[in-house]
DNA sequence: TTGAAAGCGCTAACAT
DNA sequence: ATGTTAGCGCTTTCAA
């Protein structure tokens, strides 16, 4: 590179103004004691220089790097990348540089990303996990005294604070307001990833059983559904229920297409995320029904479009920001602070009614 | 924090495995040479103790960090989100890690973010400059001997690498589209955020001796349509350029909404990004309009939800995934080897036709 | 208020 | 192949 002088360091500036390193060190902090006029004096010779600290020698004296790591699926998505968006500005304005790292949901990729930020020193972690029954990596981080703060999702196994929503509930809530439109048939696309959660079945004889922090969310989600469902007395038919192996839209989509092509088609649909809602309401389309006339539509997370399409969608709306505001400040009170005993935040989801359900009068059985 | 016992460092391993520290940090490193013998013991001792290298203090060193900083306006945008995560992941790979500072176009925060990331040694930066016009600052970093890459922008006033798509040219094709399918009033809503670029009259002058790396991404694919309308003999009518003077989707609405309303409305509509495209067609919903029967409607930037409105919108389609990489990669090479000049590196737009805009008949002047 | 000296955890010459 | 030594740039006792 060109002028690829050695930068100016703290001697440099010492020398210059002529006094020690230490008492430079001092006025640039200012830390400790130092006169008015050596703080001028050194101020000015370290402008002239075009001084900067390099704050990876200060961190290996203090031990930590103001910089949090945040783990998750995928920063491109639309609910991630806003959540990183806000943990970033969040940390940022508090002192704190972010590192991110994307797992697809993979747990290798998920132990690789925890080993480099701990070769980094972050002074602590926000990740979303992807197996949230596979934690131990998780664990020896924290044992390493350095605090994580789970986000979208919380871990039976893991004694972190984590900022979710109660997505049973809101699910829950959602598909009961469309039970109470009279909707008997109602198709949820979901994706399940693990075989314990693509067997769900099982989940519905035992559905009380389940422990927070044992499922991640969109079986969570399944289950506010399933828990709807029984609240209202009514039996899950199995087909109803649209299983997608990976986070990808068009596997949503062709899920949600063999789910519309049923000889009983579902008269509603919900999706759980980005991902489905963007997939279901893309099969919706393609297979030219009408919304909500052919079938209601509930999907999961406000974004941006779905005010764009006619009719716009009703919404289960997720404090997104806010979560990524509230994973940043617990980790760094954590960091600063605080050592009360971690605890699970719940933000409130909101079920926004738009145009894209409508009731309907029940056929008898 | 519990259990927030020291970590072990190479001195512990060393003494536990019985050698010396250099020998440690050598079979560990494999740099140099060791034994297989003392590899072994060494590997064991590590593994015993729960041995996690600092990469703090090998980058006291070695003089480099392995990681890069990105600098953009919002990574909770669909535009910057999609190429970090891009960034991120080619980065990661390549075995650097991505520190992230948004800056919300704002001068000031660049500056910040400049400084930040220079303190923490970052080996060098991708970055989406606020203002193509302001970029001492980001020259003086490269005098430092830090290499940058241009994303999304390029400037005059840098010598650097720049990954870029070609949008006055993207643009100007688009409205050229719609001018050979009828349209003489093509309204367009951009962002135009600086005097110069708002008073864009001017430009019509001297529309070729605009420099390349003087205008910002909005201004620059203003330009495109006029160059359309030059190219066409066609006069501009200044009503029909919506500006906005912030990024925001509401500020594009309100903008959009003003030029629908017009006595002679526009019979076609461009949006020059993300915002401006969610802003504009809700604008269009808004006011109950048909597209394409009462205006046709090209977006930019093919995301998700274009395929998902009716009808499907026509776009020009910006390879993002493939800007954040060529730049990752770019930004690689120079920190490994690459010497050569900078160059401007062009990536392909492509026109999507959907079915958002029709051919009209021309009304007699 | 200031300076000298020690050292954070590691790598890299240089000996051996 | 291994150990010794000397730092990287900074903060932080401790004395003066």
């Amino acid at each position: 590179m060109p002028g690829s002088r050695r930068a100016p360091t703290l001697h440099d500036v010492a020398r210059l103004a002529g006094v020690s390193v230490s008492t430079t060190s001092r006025a640039l902090s200012d830390y400790g004691s130092s006169s008015p006029d050596t703080r001028e004096a050194v101020r000015a010779a370290a402008t002239q220089l075009g001084y900067h600290r390099n704050s990876l020698a200060r961190s290996m004296i203090t031990g930590n790097t103001e910089t949090i790591g945040v783990v998750c699926a995928d920063v491109g998505s639309p609910f991630f990348s806003e959540a990183v968006r806000a943990i970033a500005d969040r940390a940022g304005t508090r002192g704190f540089s972010t590192l991110i790292v994307n797992t697809d949901e993979d747990l290798d990729a998920e132990l690789a990303a925890i080993d480099l930020l701990r070769e980094k020193q972050v002074d602590g972690l926000i990740v979303a996990p992807a197996d949230v029954q596979r934690v131990d990596h998780l664990a020896a981080f924290q044992q390493e005294g350095r605090p994580i703060v789970l986000i979208d999702r919380s871990s039976a196994g893991l004694k972190a604070d984590s900022v979710t929503v109660d997505d049973v509930q809101a699910v829950r809530d959602a598909v009961t307001y469309l039970i109470d439109r009279g909707h008997r048939r109602i198709g949820i696309v979901t994706e399940l990833r693990t075989d314990r959660e693509a067997d769900w079945a099982s989940l519905l004889g035992n559905l009380h059983d389940v422990e927070r922090g044992t499922l991640n969310p969109s079986a969570r989600r399944l289950l506010g559904y399933l828990r709807a469902h029984e609240a209202a007395g009514l039996e899950v038919d199995p087909a109803l229920v649209a299983r997608t192996g990976a986070t990808s839209t068009e596997s949503a989509r062709q899920a949600t297409q063999r789910l519309l092509e049923l000889r009983r088609r579902p008269t509603a649909l919900i999706s759980v995320d980005n991902t489905t809602s963007v997939g279901a309401y893309g099969a919706v389309r393609a297979l030219g029904l009408r919304v909500p006339d052919d079938v209601s539509f509930v999907a999961f997370d406000n974004l941006d479009w779905t005010t764009l399409v006619t009719p716009a969608l009703t919404v289960v709306e997720q404090p997104v920001h806010a979560l990524g505001v509230r994973a940043a400040d617990l980790l760094i009170g954590r960091l600063l602070e605080d050592c009360s005993d971690p605890a699970e935040h719940l933000l409130e989801t909101r079920l926004i009614e738009r145009g894209s359900t409508r009731r309907i009068r029940q056929r008898r059985a």
